[in-house]
DNA sequence: CCACTCATGTAAAAAGTTACATGATTCG
DNA sequence: CGAATCATGTAACTTTTTACATGAGTGG
């Protein structure tokens, strides 16, 4: 019970690198863990108003006075050992939605070349990401040697690199198999217009 | 604009298989699909009831008069329609929440043995899942052969097998990486319960 | 001066899960 | 007769996104 918010432990992470700001938080997500975590600004400032109220954290304004002045996070001992807390625990089944597989799944419901534009946009992406990771990891390697997260980047990253890379084989296979599907003749019913498929009866 | 909702199309989705009740679209859901989609009950018969009163499904209960009965519901052509509409639509990319990750990024924050275990335990499960993949592929080539959908969950079947038996590969991987950086001296201060890490200073 | 990035925040809506309530049927 | 499965549904809650509002500073 009490479903515990994911979130709040990825801004504890977050400030474990270092003291900054929501922006700052959003940025590190954005350019460094977009390929398995991400949060809004819709999460991100209501959950380090409650770190804060929870002793988690600790804020500093920046220029002071203003209002719209640029407020610094930092982690506390008691945010730590929270964080520590939850790290400890087992991991939760992730559970995925993956919209190409659902509309590839229903397949018969649509021509061919619908499926193959998808899986073949869904390649190109990934080989773009894939691209993305090389450069990530030149610059990592390169800006913080000796670091001591920097081992755990490498490994977050070696999963990205091994996924697109997976994706961009499967996607190449399956482009293959759905070239064998249109050429077996599927195609003239795929295109018709929408009357019911032959077998409907439940079992 | 209008965020439309994937859920809705996953259950018209589901009766282009064939007619059937919110309980078995449940089951299917989780028998067939369980690795790239699911929905919950809480979803499906609020969805299921939209649907008919938007004339893309209709009902029928079968023993008919009894409050419980079962309810089997049939996609219409306009149903069928809005279905394919969205299947044209571009795939929307998929936003992962991968927990093992996020931890493991934050691997300094706790002892290496930690960190295993979790990657251990996700590799255990990975391979548990490919054997079941295995089963699944050999009972649906001999159930349903001929089936005008085959060829497609095949192919979503074998994303499944090759997304699982990466995340087995980089597993193996990351923990030879994860006993290297227990070897190098990493362990001692790992270990440690849960003081403020040596350099904690904010830069 | 305009566009862009920096920077914080809120409100409303959407999406989804969980827990609960109810009851029939089937199998051992 | 008790447990499991079949079967439907609702309500409360949590989580997350989106859109909006505001405003400062910087570079062309």
């Amino acid at each position: 019970m009490a479903r515990q918010n994911k979130s709040q432990y990825a801004l504890l992470g977050m400030l474990t690198l270092g003291a900054m700001s929501g922006y700052d938080i959003k940025k590190l997500f954005d350019n460094s863990l977009r390929n398995f975590w991400g949060e809004s600004f819709g999460q991100i400032y209501p959950i380090l108003r409650r770190l804060v109220h929870e002793g988690l954290a600790t804020v500093q304004k920046q220029p002071e006075n203003i209002r719209t002045a640029r407020k610094v996070y930092a982690i506390t001992p008691a945010g730590r050992a929270a964080l520590r807390a939850w790290l400890q625990e087992p991991v939760e089944a992730p559970t995925f939605r993956l919209e190409l597989l659902l509309k590839l799944f229903f397949g018969p419901e649509m021509p061919v070349e619908t499926s193959r534009r998808h899986v073949q946009r869904y390649r190109d992406e990934a080989a773009r990401t894939l691209e993305v990771y090389e450069a990530l990891e030149a610059r990592l390697r390169g800006e913080r040697p000796g670091h001591a997260g920097l081992a755990y980047w490498l490994m977050t990253l070696d999963y990205g690199r091994t996924y697109a890379s997976g994706v961009v084989d499967w996607c190449e296979r399956t482009l293959r198999r759905l070239d064998a599907q249109a050429g077996a003749g599927v195609l003239a019913e795929a295109d018709a217009p929408s009357g019911a498929p032959s077998g409907s009866g439940r079992s």
